[in-house]
Order: C-alpha cells, then structure tokens, then sequence
RNA sequence: GUGGCCAUAGUUCAGUCGGUAGAACGCCUGGUUGUGAUCCAGGAGGUCGCGGGUUCAAGUCCCGUUGGUCACCCCA
C-alpha cells in the first residue's frame, strides 16, 4: 500500500451475504431441521465437491444452467489459461445445483449401493444470476432422492410420497403448517400424453410445458397471448383447459380416475395400446400416491394440481412444488426417471426435490416463526435426530396390516405434540414442551418378502435399534436389536399404533432410545 | 440479459426552491436512583457509495460506475 492512496473498502461479492452470529444461528437453525426431517425419514446424508467440471453440466443442462454457471480454472497450466480466453468456458465450475453430482456418484458405485438408495445433502450452490427476493448467488439448498429400482406404479408412489413427505416434515419442524404453506403435486407424465392426445407433437411438448407452467402467473388474456407467440393456437389452450377444469372441482382421488378414463378413452380410439397402458399405470400410480398421502399427513397439507408441471425438462412423472402466498416456490421437485442413465449410470427412476434456505428464511421471518435472543441460541443447539434408526417397523402376516406400517412410520417422524402446547395461542416450535412424544427416526423395509426372519436381517443390516412388529388388533411388538431380547408385554403392557392411545407404541419407544 | 426505485452517523431514517449536516436509537463519560433496569447532563462519531459534469455554490441537478432492492426472463 502507497501510503498516499486510501486503501478502498471491499465490499462482498454481488448476491452474497456476511453472516455474523445471530445470523449464523438462524441458518442453522434452518439446517437443523431440514437434517433432522431428512434422518428421520430415513435418507442418508452425503456431501459433493462444491465444484465440477464444467462438462458435468452441458450433458443435461442446455443453455439455462450453463449461461449462469460461475465458471473457475486454476491458472496452473498455461493452455488452461488459453483455453478460458479462446472458449470462453473453464474447465471447472461452482455448482448450480446438486442432481448432476448425484447423478455422477450413483453412477460410480451403483452396483455396490443399497437399494433403494435414500439420500440428502445441504449446502452451499452457486448462480450467477441478477439477485432479487428469494433468490441470491450464493445460497444454501437441502436436495433430497429417492432412487430406487422398484418401478412398478406403486413402487413409484411410495417413492414419491416418502419423499414429499420428507418435504412436509422439514416444513413442520420449523413451525409451518397447511394454513402456510402447501404441497402441490402434479404430473408431467399425464400431462404429456394429454398434450399427444391434443395433436402436440414431442418437440414441442418443452415449450407447451413451460406454456402450463406459466399459467398461474398470469390472467387468462395475458395467458393466451403467450400461447399464441409460442406458437400454439387458442384450440389447444381451450382443450386444455376444457380437461383441467372438469377435474379440478373433483376431490383429488377422484380426479385421478376421471383423467385416466378420460384419456385411456381418447387413446384408444385415436391412438394405440402401448400407450393407453402406460395410462393405465399413471392412473394407479396417481391413485396410489393421493391414498398413500392421505393416510399419512393431515389432508389440508396436499393438493393436486395438474398445472404444475414445472419447466425442466427431464421430469417425467410428478413433480411438486411447496407453495406460500407471495412468495416464489419453497421447494420444488419432481419423478426424473431417465436422467442417471443420461448421466451414464444404469437406468434408475428417481425422485427427488430441493427446498433452499432463502425463500425459507423470508417465509419465516414473515409468519414469527424465526426465534431471537435466547430463544434463538437454544433452538439452534436443540438435540438434533438420531443418525440410527431408531424403529423399524414391519406389518405381520396379515395383509391387511402393510397400510398401517406407513401410518404408524408416519406417526412415529412426526411425533405426538402435547395439547398445552397445541392449545397455547403464542406457542412456537422451539419450545421445549411441544412433543409429548418426540419425533422418531424410523425406517420400514422396502424388500417384497413377508418374511419375518428377513426382514428382521435387513433391519440389522441398517443398524436399527428397536424392530417393530405390526399385529392382529393393531397390537405391536417391540425387539431391542441390540440385546436381542423381546419388550414383553409383562414389564411395559401391550403396544397401540394408535398415538393417542396411552400405550402408544411411539412412547414407549422414544422412552426406550 | 431488460426495466423501476434506492444509497446521508454504528443502525433506522429526515434534509424544503441548489446556499458545504440533522433526529431517534445505539455507543462513551459524568451525575441521580436500592444493581447492568429508570431519569438528567455532556461527548465521540459523516470525503452525504464511488468517479466525472453543470454552477459563484451540489447531499440536492445531469452522466457514468458500484452495490442494494423489486419486477421481467429463468428456475436446477
């Protein structure tokens, strides 16, 4: 420094924050319970280099991820440096977001990793993007998947719905509830076949997608002009809507059937077989994930809405969004079946979202939902969830059993909340007496067998603590994995799946672990 | 990438028609009071984001630039 000239004040980058203390606790707060949802929902957590090689995000990504990638190279080598100036393109480049690496590191050790593989991870990701409300350059982003290899109809909706159920769960650890914010689902699969049924050729099905995804944002005169300089006619909006309308006064289950009949119909006069059968299987696929939901989460929190599409182009079954008013999406994500084969790992169908911290930290700060002071330093220092299962649960025998397994795992992450609590107007979510019985993480198995001696092997293969066994009468019995020995009914009583039952399963165990 | 608004003390903001700087809170010092909470007195702290221009004179008007913010585009 010249001493004669000032040294000028640095400021941070464009779309960046400093964080000091207080903020960096109401960050973790916000990291806490996303790993604490993503735990007990049974996801593992992994990590990824924070950066990639720049050809990692041209495979999939096209133009709108590559024209706001942060690009890097290290200088080292002088062709590097030519290289950069020649292409305008580095070899390396801050992340932009997380499916691509997830894709990379499926791919390298897809014979060797459990399936189905449940995975989570939370950091930082990078766009050089014009930085507005709920939307900076840096920021940080919870990516949960679900990839699987089970891609039967019903095999999918499980995945889709532990999945958006992982959603919600974050969602209601930090204090949000359906009067908030929702999730809305639907399904770009349908949407595409309605769109062949139209007369929509599949090339221009990206833009007829981005068209719909549109739709909410504006009126329907703007909406139509839109369609007209897309190159699409009034005809097709009109069809469109024609369909969407007839459903959405239909509770959703019902929608469901009515959209398969509809265009199971349609297909089979106008075209072939093959793809009235892939109908077919959205159809139960859809039935299956709006029953799956509605014994699992309180009805209010989800919604179908077959105008959410969302405008990527690799979704290719549901996709979801967690909406709040006046704010952009809170999450979104959706079924993308093809792209780890894409990627060059096997064919695996997946599932997957990503909710980022802030338009999250907007949304809290707007409902009081974000702690101060003291309140503040103990929520971000809360125990946090057990990194071991600590329930596995599985049905008995009897069939009739298998439903009440995802209820009672339901039940058991989301914990049982106290009435004092409930009934106190200024209660916050990061009061010590909200749980009467805390949050669980539990597992179920996703093997086929009903084999108990089975079952009981894959519950040791993933380290349970307690397996639980589902029985005639809503009974339940619970082993301790690691002593080996029965919780018999003599010392603790007999166990209810029923939470407000007083020998609730769920208390016993969370007194246990 | 396009457009609107904004930038003055540590913070939140006033600042009229162009006449070289103000409040509140916070901070520091002293005093009162049964704590460190109240009240009183005093004090420190500003190249008005930065760079040009117009003018006798610019926080104020003009141009540029940087940053913030909001909307469009886009959404991983």
């Amino acid at each position: 420094m010249s001493g004669k000239s000032k040294p000028t004040k640095l400021q941070g980058p464009k779309g960046t924050r400093d964080l000091y203390p207080t903020e960096v606790l109401k960050r973790r707060y916000i990291q806490n319970a996303w790993r604490d949802a993503s735990l007990r929902c049974g996801f593992d957590e992994i990590e990824g280099p924070t950066f990639e090689s720049t050809e990692l995000y041209s495979v999939k990504s096209g133009e709108g991820i590559l024209g706001e990638l942060f690009q890097a190279y290290s200088g080292k080598s002088p062709n590097e440096v030519e290289q950069v100036q020649k292409t305008g393109r580095a070899p390396y480049a801050l992340r932009p977001e997380f499916t691509p690496t997830l894709a990379r590191m499926y791919a390298a050790h897809a014979k060797q990793l459990p399936r189905p593989c449940k995975w989570f991870t939370a950091g930082p990701y990078f766009r050089a993007e014009r930085p507005q409300r709920g939307r900076l350059r840096e920021f940080l982003q919870w990516n949960v998947d679900f990839l699987s290899d089970n891609n039967t109809p019903d095999g999918r909706a499980q995945a889709d719905t532990e999945t958006m159920l992982c959603c919600i769960a974050a969602l209601e650890n930090l204090g949000l509830t359906h009067n908030d914010c929702k999730l809305v689902a639907g399904h770009r699969g349908a949407m595409e076949h309605l769109a062949r049924i139209q007369g929509i050729s599949e090339e221009r099905s990206q833009k007829w997608m981005q068209l719909i995804d549109s739709r909410p944002k504006m009126s329907r005169e703007k909406f139509i002009d839109h369609a007209l300089s897309q190159g699409f006619s009034e005809q097709d909006v009109a069809e469109l809507e024609y369909t969407l309308q007839s459903l959405s006064i239909l509770p959703p289950h019902e929608a469901a059937t009515r959209l398969v009949d509809f265009m199971t119909q349609k297909m089979s006069v106008t075209i072939d077989k093959t793809a009235s059968g892939i109908m077919q299987d959205i159809g139960t696929e859809l039935e299956s994930i709006i029953y799956r939901m509605s014994t699992q989460v309180p009805e209010e929190w989800f919604k179908l809405d077959l105008y959410i599409v969302r405008g990527l182009a690799y979704y290719t079954g549901t996709v979801f969004e967690a909406l709040a008013d006046g704010e952009r999406a809170v999450a979104g994500g959706g079924r993308y079946d093809n792209l780890i084969e894409l990627m060059g790992g096997p064919p695996t169908p997946a599932v997957g979202f990503a909710m980022g911290d802030v338009v999250l930290g907007n949304l809290l700060e707007d409902k009081g939902l974000m702690p101060e002071g003291a309140e503040l330093m103990e929520a971000a220092a809360r125990p946090q969830a057990s990194i071991r299962p600590e329930a596995f649960v599985v049905p008995n025998g009897d069939e009739d059993n298998e439903p009440l397994v995802h209820t009672l795992v339901a039940n058991l992450r989301r914990g049982v909340e106290n009435e004092d609590w409930l009934s106190r107007g200024n209660r916050k979510p990061w009061h010590a007496d909200r749980y009467r019985v805390r949050p669980l993480h539990a597992r179920v198995s996703y093997k086929s067998t009903r084999n108990l001696g089975k079952l009981r092997a894959d519950a040791e293969k993933q380290h349970a603590k307690f397996f639980v066994e589902i029985h005639a009468d809503n009974k339940v019995e619970i082993t301790d994995m690691d002593k080996r020995e029965s919780i018999t009914s003599d010392t603790h009583g007999s166990f209810h799946v029923d939470p407000s039952a007083e020998n609730y399963v769920g208390r016993a165990l969370s007194a246990l672990c």
